[in-house]
RNA sequence: UGGGGUAUGGUGUAAUUGGCAACACGCUAGAUUCUGAUUCUAGUAUUCCAGGUUCGAGUCCUGGUACCCCAGCCA
């Protein structure tokens, strides 16, 4: 992932690089980072971020990053996500090597803490309810009280968790808590729960545990037990630092890790929260995961954004501590730049019209010679097949066209790219006044597309020949919401987008199209980038839109009131 | 009338010890073009507010304001 540029620091610096840096010219040259998902659902471009984020850092600065599970509530865990995690991991281009960690690894080490925890006074056992922990727990504005139970002996608060862990009580009938101080301005203190009754079975662990540790008694201890040095996460997490720090004071960790926190990811048009996307895709909005419209990096992937672009965009987007809403702008800007120096090009005919080229030979084939990617001479060329009918897409024909539509029309003379100039000479349509067919001449002398007289064209159309097309659906995806902040007033139902998926079921490509392999991004000339899906049959292919192709023509329409 | 954070163009970020507010995206023009794409050129617009210190403040001081997070036995 490194560049041959061997000056330009393709990455800027930010306040997390900063105090690394500080840390290292300090002595602390060791730079361990992680990144630590909960298996309860997919991978977002939100946890890109992180991704980018750790993984960069610790390779910048000669150190490790470890991917590791933060599976501490089986039940919302799944095996399922825990694998979909690392390959999404993978595909966007990070290697955590030897370091697979799970929490779970350490449920045994956390217990005994626990145990520590308890011997020296600093946690005990609470009967009291979940929801009497949470009267006696105060309000944002008035301090807590103490538990009834807080000042058990350390003794009885041993043999109470020790029947906890083995099962003597019910799910939710005791947990163990931090004694730290009920009266906290930051309710993270006031006695904090470290450890819950909770029968169900753990991916990794099955039934062996009936007692599972909360997120704060598991998080920071896991850190300091991989060696982890900084500690990345998000803004929410603020207010949990000085139970971290807390923990790992009170405890015999073996290191002393840091958090630092950043601000998390906020893109237009979507919706970045792990519990809002599950919504979306349990109660049927979308088709799973990996819905091209969805911003899961599953989602992406199978939409046909390439890896490279979302690590370019994380660049791009910083890492502070203040919130914002990066423009989905941006994404598709680094899609693009990324696809049209990379994408080879292709001919496909979405909305398919027939052009006869009347003074055409019948039965006659032509191979013209087509450049695959004007950006890369590498990439080569290829033939396209040309004959006397052709598919060309209904909206490059006006049959009465504006000043401004330099495409075809009656009597105009268009280029057909790589091929000749045409000229239309006659609209032919049904009784119902569709048009159904174009009848056009050709130019022989403009083979490979150009005039010898020197005159030139205005346009410069995709074609697909008729008698050599390729049959396939292709699905046109739009943003899945209609507002900018999706959710913001009422339901979020209520904001998607009913075009965010529109089907072209007949559309025809070009022969090179054939066996293009699934997950290869293509430019479909002047409509944009497309990505074959898996849905494919031996009989139909099937194409999703990654994006299209500024469209200057589009947006003068839209401009001018809509279309005429 | 709790605690923790954050404020720089439309958006996201930058700005050595205080020294001409910069980059990118977007947008608007124009040039080039066998993709109305790409590329190129130009333009557009910014320091939350009020005081103060200073020759000079985005940066320092004082006082405000706005917004975000926290009352899971979720992470």
């Amino acid at each position: 992932m490194s560049t041959n540029e061997n000056t330009a620091p393709e990455q800027p610096g930010d306040f997390i690089r900063d105090v690394i840096s500080t840390d290292v010219a300090a002595g602390r040259t060791d730079v361990v980072t992680r990144f630590p998902p909960e298996p309860n659902g997919y991978l977002h471009i939100g946890h890109a971020k992180s991704i980018c984020l750790n993984f960069g850092v610790a390779e910048e600065f000669g150190g490790r990053c470890h991917l590791r599970f933060d599976d501490t509530n089986p039940a919302k865990e799944e095996q399922e996500f825990i694998d979909a995690i690392q390959a999404d991991v993978r595909w966007l281009g990070f290697d955590w090597g030897d370091h697979l960690y799970f929490a779970s690894d350490n449920f045994e080490r956390l217990y005994e803490w626990a145990e520590h925890l308890i011997s020296e006074g600093n946690a005990y056992v609470d009967d009291l309810s979940a929801d009497e922990i949470r009267e006696y727990r105060g309000t944002l504005t008035e301090p807590g009280r103490n538990s009834p139970h807080r000042d058990r002996t350390p003794d009885e608060n041993l043999d109470l968790f020790r029947r906890m862990r083995a099962g003597e009580f019910d799910d939710g009938g005791r947990v163990l808590r931090a004694k730290i101080d009920m009266a906290s301005g930051n309710i993270n203190l006031r006695d904090p729960v470290l450890y819950r009754i909770l029968r169900a079975p753990h991916p990794r662990t099955g039934d062996a545990w009936c007692i599972y540790p909360t997120y704060d008694f598991a998080h920071g201890q896991s850190d300091a037990i991989e060696g982890v040095t900084h500690s990345l996460c998000t803004l929410e997490f603020e207010d949990h630092r000085p139970l971290y720090d807390w923990l790992v004071e009170n405890l015999p960790t073996p290191a002393t890790p840091r958090q630092y926190e950043f601000a998390r990811l906020n893109l237009t048009y979507s919706m970045l929260s792990k519990r809002r996307l599950t919504a979306l895709v349990n109660d049927g909005h979308v088709d799973g995961w990996n819905d091209p419209r969805m911003p899961t990096l599953a989602g992406l992937r199978r939409r046909g954004l390439p890896p490279e672009a979302l690590r370019d965009f994380a660049g791009r987007i910083g890492v502070t501590k203040s919130d914002s809403v990066v423009e989905m702008a941006l994404l598709d800007h680094c899609v693009r730049e990324y696809l049209n120096k990379h994408a080879l090009r292709r001919m496909a005919v979405l909305d398919p019209l027939k052009v006869v080229i009347e003074n055409y030979p019948e039965g006659e084939t032509d191979e013209l010679d087509a450049v695959n990617n004007p950006e890369d001479e590498s990439a080569g060329k290829r033939v396209v097949p040309f004959s006397r009918e052709l598919w060309v897409e209904r909206e490059d024909f006006m049959e009465d066209p504006p000043k401004k539509f330099f495409r075809l029309g009656p009597g105009r003379e268009v280029r057909l790219r790589y091929a000749f100039f045409i000229t239309c000479t006659d609209v032919i349509k049904d009784a119902a006044g569709n048009i159904t067919e174009l009848r056009c001449t050709y130019d022989p002398e403009t083979r490979g597309g150009n005039a010898p007289d020197g005159r030139k064209v205005k346009a410069t159309l995709h074609w697909v020949s008729v008698a050599h097309a390729i049959p396939a659906e292709v699905r046109l995806y739009d943003h899945l919401f209609t507002r900018t902040d999706p959710g913001a007033e009422g339901d979020m139902a209520d904001d998607i987008n009913p075009q965010s998926l529109t089907v072209q079921a007949d559309c025809q490509l070009e022969p090179a199209l054939a066996d293009v392999a699934a997950g290869e991004t293509i430019q479909f000339e002047r409509l944009g980038y497309f990505c074959a899906d898996p849905d494919a049959t031996p009989d139909r292919l099937v194409f999703n839109r990654t994006i299209g192709l500024r469209d200057a023509w589009a947006k003068m329409q839209k401009q001018s009131g809509g279309k005429k």
